[in-house]
DNA sequence: TTGTAAGCGTTATCAA
DNA sequence: TTGATAACGCTTACAA
């Protein structure tokens, strides 16, 4: 591959000349421009990346954690931030974490090799102090990790009244919600919370199940379903806290005989694309996930910069309802 | 952060002596050794892999171009792709192409310019001499751009046949595939041929329509099923080239009043992990996607290392009875 | 307006 | 067995 230099040769230029016109910086006349760039041209030159980053001490390089790229939440969540990185002139270095806390670590130290400008975490197995280390612009989902650390979440408080809410309304008597493991940290918790709350208040009988495993696991949400229904066949709501749990909700129940939704009624949450894939689309709770990827890569560019950033970023949520509630 | 200059000083030896025991080559004294990794973990250092890429020449970045992280098939690929890598030694630079031209070629540029040590490209809608271009290990998915550029591909052929057949065998009389645009050079179009063939040989009238957009915005499939079945009310059979347009094809079939399977049988293709969380499981054609994903890393890092690989990599595909066939 | 030379953090060559 | 020192390809003072 051609260098600077090579370029500089043919042009009879300088390096730092070609190095200038690259960047545009300083004052050039026009004829040395042309000049420099034709002989980039004529070698099909492309600046090395490496060599600039290591030079400017900056790669232009984010780093994103994600639990697992093949869950459609996350893979659509990677597809706006990449593409918003791109447009700011970022690249993004992607990690699937498997939500293994080993390779979590890893993968930190790795992006901190790498010199990542910044890292944005879908994932959080670790402890506050491991993350503290990092000193690197840094933003979670769905995550408070620690008071100085930005963190943006949708509302999921609202969220989980805007689903109970809706259970209640249309006429529901005991409703179940369906969840990961309640981890303290996780502000999903919230939708739980949110789920009691009106539950309460309406005066509706509930119920919550949960996994101890790897929340992401979902063909593991088909038998806790069943059980569901056995356990508690007189069940007419089920608020599952992801769409994917909410497409094995109605699944099962199908399979169990009930009808969707008039013997029972199923909301989710994220909203991903794939909800109106399903006969009747989702009745879901969506994230205004574009938005979300977008303030990630900002909030990592303004910390970069140097910039004071608020710490919480909670998005609206919005009830979007499809045919099964 | 702390160079390896610190970490020499620290351990008063050279960064010669730092250097070979980062990478354990040369001779070493047990004792040195030990000093030098204390200082290290002192200093919390870590290696500069910009520096070190820079001065290998190599910088154990392999790109991947997808049209878009967000669909489950592509969703699938990356997250294997990333981990087989990354067991590998390989860091992944993510690119969604969202199937545009002027995108992807700028992506090839950006990738050539961080020197990555070689493209995945499951994204290719450029011309053959802009691939020829690339003088760096490549691979592509589905398409067969040259005759020095592996390809991976399932045996579409194969699939198109399993497909067909099983329609054929339930009894179909009037079938249809619903595909996206077939572009010559797309390998997919063998599954198209094979439902032809299949369909001549068992005397079932058959036929066949697709976009001319995008063919992974899905939610065009919905009219475009919509209108097979208002033109066509007698068609008992679909074969449809992605699971995604098949799940479409389920939903438009059923907002239509068709009983899937008794009314009309459809089968997918591609195997995704969603596919059993519609109910009924969508029946489908399996690729293998973890060893598709497992060769591509591997035919890059063995074009790398300067060794001949085969162009072909045909894999062998699986029908996966759901319940809609 | 252009060029020289030092520096970014490594690895690699050659001596010692 | 260990250490100077020159690359790697670029940016950036500082000079001219």
């Amino acid at each position: 591959m051609p260098t600077i230099k090579d370029v500089a040769l043919r042009a009879g230029v300088s390096v730092t000349t070609v190095s200038r016109v690259l960047n545009n910086r300083g004052y050039l006349s026009e004829e040395l421009k042309k000049k420099v760039y034709q002989a980039m041209d004529e070698l099909h030159y492309r600046p090395n990346e490496l060599a600039r980053s290591l030079s400017r001490s900056k790669s232009n390089l984010i780093g994103l954690i994600v639990p697992n790229a093949a869950h459609p939440f996350f893979g659509e969540l990677i597809s706006h931030i990449e593409e918003y990185a791109y447009n700011q002139g970022y690249r993004l270095l992607l990690c699937n974490s498997l939500l293994d806390r080993k390779k979590e670590a890893e993968y930190i130290d790795m992006l901190r090799s790498s010199r990542v400008d910044g890292i944005i975490l879908g994932s959080h197995t670790l402890e506050v102090e491991d993350y503290r280390h990092i000193h690197l612009p840094v933003v979670t989902f769905d995550r408070q990790i620690s008071d100085d650390i930005p963190y943006i979440s949708s509302d999921n408080y609202r969220g989980g009244e805007l689903a109970t809410t809706l259970l209640a309304d249309k006429g529901c008597r005991k409703i179940a919600h369906i969840g990961g493991h309640p981890h303290p940290d996780l502000l999903a918790l919230k939708r739980l919370d949110a789920f009691k709350a009106v539950a309460m208040k309406r005066g509706i009988a509930h119920i919550e199940i949960h996994t101890d495993v790897d929340v992401f696991h979902y063909p593991q949400y088909g038998p806790l379903t069943a059980r569901l229904l056995e356990e508690h066949p007189d069940i007419d709501g089920i608020f599952a806290s992801s769409d994917m749990i909410a497409a094995y909700a109605l699944k099962v129940c199908r399979e169990h005989g009930r009808k969707i939704p008039d013997d029972i009624r199923i909301v989710g949450y994220d909203g991903v694309k794939l909800t109106d894939l399903f006969s009747p689309s989702l009745t879901t709770v969506a994230q205004p996930i574009p938005d979300m990827a977008r303030r990630a890569v900002d909030l990592i560019i303004r910390q970069m910069q140097g910039g004071q950033v608020e710490m919480e970023h909670v998005f609206p949520v919005e009830l979007v309802e499809g045919g099964t509630a």
